[in-house]
DNA sequence: ACTCAAATGATTGTTGACAATCCTGTCAAC
DNA sequence: GTTGACAGGATTGTCAACAATCATTTGAGT
């Protein structure tokens, strides 16, 4: 991010740029209204963005490094669609990112951004009230994504929005139907240890909270990747 | 990564593929014959790695997400410069992760893992005994890159291999010229903590380990970026 | 009816050329 | 002597056509 925003933002540009791209795929993903394993051609998101060709190669192999889609050489890409194990790994990430980041939050962190992440929450029980499903998932992700903002350290916010992500395709795949995103208060509970400064605290709701979303999920269903079906079909 | 790598490797390929360019260059990095705010032109690219320029115009383009290098618009590509900022940013997302990963080791990791990690420390100091400086930078950073590995954590393995690749760009920048980049034996004591299953010990020596590296640095110095001489024209 | 093989169609990967932008060196004006 | 603008050269961004690869369908053979 930081390395590519350039000093000068032209406001009026020829269509999106593939930053903008990204964004927007990221969105889409997020409220899971891509599916996992989805074909993301070419031809298609040309003319879906109005954008030539070269502008959506970039921007599919941006996604591909950050695992959001899958590039399979000359078939295309493909909304990512981890096994178990990856699963694994990115919730554990996150167990090593997020109860630092909320002790860090409880710490020392300026009433301001506190004051914004309360109205988000805001927001967020507000849309789950309102029945608007996609935009309760967004916002329950971003969440997350603005606690790590609000520490000020722009890398593991980066790293944070990139397993965010990767954990809605996975929350699709892997999911129970009926598991709404994230629980009903945790956020606020969340919220209310970080202002009251108690780290301790925050950083064991905070695990719990992961600890839930993941036990909400079915790990060891068929995860998805044609490696399974290779061994499937190995072990004869 | 495992998003981009195809069941079939071909063995003779007409050149490089982006992914090796990547690699290269994340290696010249790490040995510090790339200096920051090198630029990285396209032309000289091709030449050096007998390719077209849609190859290293991707490769670019994934250094660049991942904090490498900067791309300006217009201007072409050049070794990242980080200022002080991010370079603490890098630090402590490395205090979030690798704490976590040197304990998860301790609870339970493969000795067969352990011995390779051995027998890394032991070029290591080989390489460091025989003056060879390149080596031993690049092979002192790839350690706390092999620590994430043992874990079979591929998320977390790819994120220290970033957060460490930048680390040896902010150490080229703002390190006194005497530093080494990993002081003697303190690889080897973390493994020693390590293989006697002292989760707390080891803990603790990464986490001073982690503090001495970022205490050689000098991050008050000029940073490098234009933002902190446009800040201090605009302090009038 | 089922299996295997070849042809077809579509999609991606690559190359080359062209347009746009930026840096450098030069020259005139104050 | 210094400052400003301008032209030249070089580099990057973009586009369009071509080649290569893969999925699907069609057809023959058993």
């Amino acid at each position: 991010m930081t390395s590519m925003d350039n000093a000068e933002r032209l406001p009026e540009r020829d269509g999106p740029s593939e930053q903008e791209i990204v964004e927007r795929i990221y969105e889409a993903v997020m409220e899971q209204r891509l599916a996992p394993r989805t074909k993301l051609s070419e031809s298609m998101l040309c003319k879906a963005f109005d954008v030539g060709r070269m502008r959506v190669r970039r921007a599919l192999l941006l996604l591909a490094s950050q695992g959001i889609v899958d590039l399979h050489s000359n078939r295309g890409a493909f909304v990512a669609s981890p096994d178990a194990k990856e699963a694994r790994d990115v919730f554990d990430a996150r167990m090593m990112l997020e109860p630092s980041v909320v002790r860090q939050l409880a710490s020392g962190a300026r009433s301001a951004d506190l004051e914004a992440l309360a109205r988000h929450i805001e927001r967020e029980e507000e849309a789950r009230r309102g029945g608007e499903r996609r935009e309760a998932i967004r916002l329950s992700g971003e969440f997350h994504v603005r606690l790590a903002a609000a520490t000020g350290n722009d890398v593991v916010t980066r790293m944070l929005r990139e397993l965010v992500t990767r954990t809605s395709v996975i929350i699709g795949l892997f999911g129970s139907m009926g598991t709404s995103n994230c629980p009903e208060h945790e956020h606020a509970d969340i919220l209310d240890a970080v202002r009251s400064r108690d780290g301790d605290r925050a950083e064991v709701l905070i695990r719990t909270h992961l600890e839930l979303i993941e036990a909400d999920l079915d790990l060891s269903a068929t995860g998805s990747n044609s490696t399974d079906l290779a061994t499937m079909l190995g072990a004869r």
